[in-house]
DNA sequence: TCATAAGACGGACTGTAGTCCGCTAAAGAC
DNA sequence: GTCTTTAGCGGACTACAGTCCGTCTTATGA
């Protein structure tokens, strides 16, 4: 690995004049509603180097995304229970998912662009493998029998951002989707039928 | 709901040349790297031609997974059991996600295309309401405890296109992700746990 | 067979994502 | 302060998705 040299003094100032428009215009118009250009012009720099810093639009999702996601990886890594270390791992995970979910769901259209990438973008960012590695400990611990790494992924594919919003569409509210979330992942981790 | 006119012959025409131009294209040179202008000028049709007919490049993928995708839907409404009615409902479940993935996996791409509409069209196309409330209905018959529309909604979403994908490259064989999905089919149906 | 209307055709046009590369400015050495 | 290196800059450029609308084809029925 190569010295991580700093970041130069202009390159810090043009990241941080483009997330600021960015997140600007994106409340204001509406995440679909604005092109890179508009966000570049907002920002007041050229349309490469909004390109070479985030590589894409879902790169640029990503990063606005950052903070509010480094918010839950910190509360589950080192925060208090049940989200935190210390309960049960059942119950982290059903804190986990329920967490997961509000975050989800205050940022739908921002999260549906950092996962709409050409190619499986979710799957490659951090977060992803911060959750996923999560998830695999807490069912590696609970039902050791399992497939640990597959059964993550399964757990993670329903909060998928456009699912999320398909079903909000079709009249879904968040209530109804963390009780279904909550009884099939008890299910899936008890093993044992819950009565209502 | 009006008469649904006959297909006027040029559309017909025009129709068929489309899809098996973009058939050939497709196999020939990988679904990613093919405009949807070089399939008008292989079709040896106007673009314009293309987008009306299929809507956009979802659409169009679509259109070329539907014969397969209805096999399939054949096989269960009126095939044998497994798949087919007969069998007890854990048992067609876990046929059904089985048939699923050996469809998915032979058609990767495709089903990607198809479900990368600019908003989620997967969730809207035909197929998809068919295998949803074709487990919601098994869900129900199992473990009518359970929502079993939003349950439904959970058991395909391990079934994403670009999931598998991401999988695949990172190392997984099908097998591992029938077992699996089978597995955490069972526990969350069957509510038990399974020895291995 | 011809008139007519419903509908399809197709290519020019628009807007956007993403690339490229000659130019500029920052940072460190002396 | 000046020189040199190196990263960053930015806008012109390419390519593609998707729209629009004037023109042409088909089906119909008299």
């Amino acid at each position: 690995m190569g010295e991580p040299r700093p970041e130069r003094a202009d390159a810090r100032r043009n990241r941080l004049r483009v997330l600021e428009a960015a997140e600007r215009l994106f409340t204001e118009r509406g995440v679909k509603n604005v092109s890179l250009d508009a966000i570049a012009a907002e920002a007041g720099v050229g349309k490469g180097t909004v390109f070479r810093r985030f590589g894409d639009r879902a790169g640029l999702a990503v990063a606005l995304l950052d903070e509010r996601e480094q918010e839950l990886q910190a509360k589950i890594i080192s925060g208090p229970p049940p989200l935190g270390p210390g309960a049960p791992p059942v119950v982290r995970v059903l804190a986990f998912l329920d967490a997961y979910l509000d975050l989800l769901d205050r940022h739908v259209a921002l999260f549906m662009d950092s996962e709409n990438a050409s190619d499986g973008a979710r799957y490659r960012i951090g977060s992803y493998h911060l959750w996923h590695r999560h998830l695999s400990h807490l069912i590696e611990a609970t039902r050791p029998e399992l497939d640990a790494d597959y059964t993550a992924h399964v757990l993670l594919a329903p909060l998928a951002a456009d699912l999320h919003n398909a079903l909000r569409e079709q009249g879904y509210n968040l209530t109804r989707m963390k009780a279904g979330l909550q009884a099939t992942a008890t299910s899936l981790l008890s093993g044992v039928h819950k009565d209502r």
